[in-house]
DNA sequence: GGGCCTTGTTGCCCCAGCGCAAAGACGCGG
DNA sequence: CCGCGTCTTTGCGCTGGGGCAACAAGGCCC
């Protein structure tokens, strides 16, 4: 991970989409390149945000800790998105550890440096803005689906958002291009691997799906949009 | 409210903090007032955002409706704070409906002209992004607690939530200073209003809030703390 | 003051999902 | 190819809390 790859990294992002080619450069000098093996983690929970960092390559799961040992799995992070830019923009602490979940690499800058450039180049304010809207967003429908959905349903969800972020086309259907297991899931969902365990066995055995160890592999889609869609049990 | 009912809003608020008189002053002319009535609403869930609205008093809540006929109060929004920036910049639909608690007054912006005020003014992007990322830290922690605690412990949240944003000193305690139905509160926990309703009333008993139509006062909040931090029944 | 409508309470039943425990299955490293 | 650690499955029992129904209590309007 050289200055040109920075750059290729920054040119392939939605936080600095629109800046000249100088500009690009200046922020790409500011960078501090890095690699990181999978489990290794960028930073942890309660740590002070001292830098927010940039993927180019690879997958990194955002994961918060409850005081009495549960953990949510917030978000997965993959190329060309942005890590720990709500914590560092705030100057508080990480709200979650980052994990690697495949090798990857990127670079990343510190606070201070990130608050001159936007200064400077408010562009990059401008673009954060969709960023953090989206995130909005998100957040918010996820939140509808824990407070009012049944689990099967929120796990069906989560399958096709798998699928549209690390879905790979195979022979027979689509696989989850990411190693996650059913305690993943779980936390995802807000339920427990066992349910996961249980929904996902209850699929297979309706071909819905084929699973194995850190494995998910989606035979037909359309019959989990039926069940993430469907209105429930009935209702006159 | 007239233009200089206008400026005073916008002095007071967070988005148009670090403008110059002059340029305040732009934003104010630009801007359009408002009045509302209890029970009316400022937009509807799935209309087009076309305005973004800041309110100068009064209380709106947003209510976000699932497909079947389900709600969920995703906030409330008080003096100073403005409404539908996410879904305004982001150019989509509004994704709940704002339905005014009581009387209030304010004045809106539609999106082109919030864009063009952005554009001329990077300030006021600098400003949006605090603003959007305290919403991402509370919805995050919104999504945690939904996710791993029990209802009880979100209910007791919620309350001391409340109390901070409209909470008033009365001489036996602090009263919640909104009309909150327990439909309302139910939304808010992600559960039901008989639940809440239970756990309310075995509060009462206790000694620990006084309930009445659409009013809560509560009366040992260091004991809802208690109840709102404590470790989970137990767990060698 | 009386009627009506909205909001709140509570008993009852029921079930989705939690969580332990114990037994597989997988796959890596030696 | 074996052994061990990690991950997964599944049976079982239990309970938190969902939801209906019926009733009570406010509050508002005429």
């Amino acid at each position: 991970m050289n200055e040109s790859d920075s750059l290729a990294v920054l040119r392939n992002s939605t936080l600095f989409h629109g800046l000249t080619a100088e500009e690009l450069e200046k922020v790409a000098r500011a960078a501090k390149p890095f690699t990181i093996e999978p489990g290794a983690q960028l930073f942890r929970q309660e740590d002070p945000a001292a830098r927010i960092y940039m993927l180019g390559s690879g997958q990194v799961k955002l994961v918060q800790n409850t005081p009495d040992g549960q953990q949510v799995l917030l978000r997965l992070v993959g190329p060309g998105e942005a890590l720990g830019i709500v914590a560092t923009l705030e100057g508080s602490v990480y709200p979650a550890t980052a994990q690697a979940a495949a090798p990857g690499s990127g670079c990343s800058w510190d606070g201070k440096t990130l608050h001159r450039l936007m200064e400077a180049h408010p562009r990059i304010a401008l673009n954060a803005i969709p960023f953090l809207v989206s995130r909005v967003h998100e957040l918010q429908d996820r939140f509808r689906e824990l407070a009012t959905e049944r689990v099967e349903r929120r796990v069906a969800r989560l399958l096709l958002r798998l699928v549209s972020q690390v879905g790979r086309r195979v022979p027979d259907g689509v696989q989850i291009g990411m190693a996650l297991t059913r305690q993943d899931l779980a936390e995802m969902t807000g339920t427990t691997l066992y349910t996961v365990s249980r929904i996902l066995s209850q699929w297979e055995e309706l071909g819905l799906v084929k699973t194995g160890r850190k494995k998910v592999l989606i035979r037909a889609p359309h019959r989990l949009v039926a069940i993430a869609e469907e209105l429930p049990p009935a209702r006159s």
